[in-house]
DNA sequence: TTGTACGCGTTATCAT
DNA sequence: ATGATAACGCGTACAA
């Protein structure tokens, strides 16, 4: 193991007789101003002494970084690391690279991390948030840190932002359920809160049913078990919607669901993932998008970030990408 | 949306009458080179302004970065997710943040952001490696860049890795399962190659067994029914052992397998979560335990970050979290 | 085509 | 307790 030091550029200006600021023409791809001969030259000696750039000293002297931060609620959920893929697929075409960040579903981590995000200077910033409170986030728009929201939105404050029609594939679905097969309708559903997805899908299933009833639970407390003595799960006459895949898979996973796999349906939910199919072949989910979603909030990032500097307000978007009940 | 110029730490000593070398011990906490006055009157700028610090001057000043990579070799496994936050947990506990990046299964894009991460001068890398070929690695030890591999080794190179009782396990959970009442076996698991986890584990069924059938598939592409073409999953005296839990629990839906989830166990495998467990509740599997995984591998990088800069020979360590079959 | 010299924002040493 | 100032490693006018 060769315990080098570190080189620094002037080293391999010496090394190849010429100056740095050639040497750093080179690292920067403007081959054209020089000649062919130094180019190789320089070249011979880099890969020769396996010589890095010191990037903190890059940042300072370009002002600006090639991280960025992407904040999930919880890197648990397929969701998250779809999503995740989609963004990096898109930044990484672009020259900066996507760094992940875990919430676990905690309000403190999350402000946390975008202290340290705010503080390590990240290009920009993904975020799927947690807090509802826009004041956390005000900040990175007050430092013209650009930042684009996914899956959740803020009630109070305009930006960039991506999400999915909540609101009408939860009343296309419940529609297409033939609503009057179905006298009520259970929606189960991790603690709405004011977490925009979750108020929208309720909403959107409220438009079609009278009757709902909402039960929230923690998707780490949830006990099948439980629910059915408050809940007939063999009920025909009830709808049961399940707002996160992972409740839906447990439910269909309950040995009472299993026998009646094959029957009508009367229960259905949003899902990320094909695992939910397998478990019940001929049902139909509301299907999300994730790697899209993702895919479109590093574009619209890309384009706050390549846009000058005082133009966020300009160039907010709010893209909605459709989920499909099939 | 104030927009306001990057302040400095002169601007921050000019509003508050004192030296930057003042506001500088301020920002680094020690306060008792200064009079309580001082460093309220600081305190009150920094708050009043927003101020932060530039993260890419203190790295060159301080010739140090408190980023740690993390590199998974595909986030779609739960496995990937749950050690991770194992390791956040330990590494913020010491002020470094842990970043993830994702190879996605795919052999280019982890050379990629190898060589990210090792432009990028993050202080260390934690490595759940996907090729076979240590060339790639030795350079963050020529270079003294803290690295722990995880769930995988190499077997040419020396470094530290945190990885479970693969062939013990498997070995043991055999034994287990009465072998005189099968006459043979089927392992399902995707390509074996090199993947030091793959192998060991076939090795210790096979100390078992002797009539082990290795079938291998990728998760992507795996199709239960044509499967079902090759392989009598009915047939009680064939043992099935799948290394890998999307695979397992692909199989355990599939309709011949619902129908005998409460007979004799017939089907095992590696297990990360609860979900195979609903799905055959009488069953055992082998369960591994990622976060703990995680946070020994972060645990040991810590030691090489916090150790002098040449021993990290001295300091390799080559930790077993054991898995358990129950 | 190539080189000199200054600036980027902070830390740390040495004075005072 | 506080201040001046030389690094840290690189980019980039400006010169040559």
């Amino acid at each position: 193991m060769t315990n080098q030091q570190k080189l620094t550029i002037s080293d391999i200006a010496k090394l190849a007789n010429v100056s740095i600021a050639t040497v750093s023409r080179y690292l920067n791809g403007q081959l054209n101003q020089m000649s062919e001969a130094t180019a190789q030259k320089i070249k011979k000696i880099i890969t020769e002494t396996d010589y890095i750039r010191n990037s903190a000293a890059v940042q300072l002297a370009k002002k600006r970084s090639n991280l960025v931060a992407v904040v999930a609620s919880n890197i648990d959920e397929y969701f998250s690391s779809e999503y995740f893929k989609g963004i990096v697929s898109i930044l990484s075409a672009f020259g900066y690279i996507g760094v992940l960040l875990d919430s676990d579903s905690n309000l403190k981590t999350e402000k946390a991390h975008l202290e340290s995000v705010y503080n390590q200077n990240f290009a920009g910033i993904i975020l799927q948030p947690l807090t509802t409170d826009s004041a956390v986030i005000r900040k990175f728009l007050n430092h013209n840190m650009p930042i684009v929201l996914i899956d959740r939105e803020l009630a109070d404050l305009e930006m960039s932002s991506v999400t999915t029609n909540n609101f009408e594939i939860a009343k296309y679905a419940m529609a297409q359920l033939s609503p009057d097969s179905f006298s009520s309708v259970t929606v189960i559903t991790e603690p709405v809160k004011k977490l925009s997805t979750r108020v929208a899908r309720v909403a959107g299933i409220k438009t079609v049913f009278d009757q709902v009833n909402v039960i929230e639970t923690r998707s780490e407390h949830f006990d099948v078990n439980q629910l059915a003595t408050t809940v007939d799960l063999n009920n025909p006459k009830n709808l049961l919607v399940v707002l996160k895949e992972r409740l839906l898979i447990q439910l269909l996973t309950h040995p009472s669901f299993l026998m009646q796999a094959h029957q009508t349906q009367n229960i259905t939910g949003f899902i990320d993932t094909a695992m939910p199919r397998y478990l019940a072949p001929n049902f139909k989910f509301i299907q999300q998008s994730p790697y899209l979603m993702g895919a479109s909030a590093a574009e619209i990032l890309i384009k706050h970030l390549s846009s000058a500097n005082n133009d966020y307000q300009q160039n907010i978007q709010n893209i909605i990408v459709p989920s499909h009940y099939k």
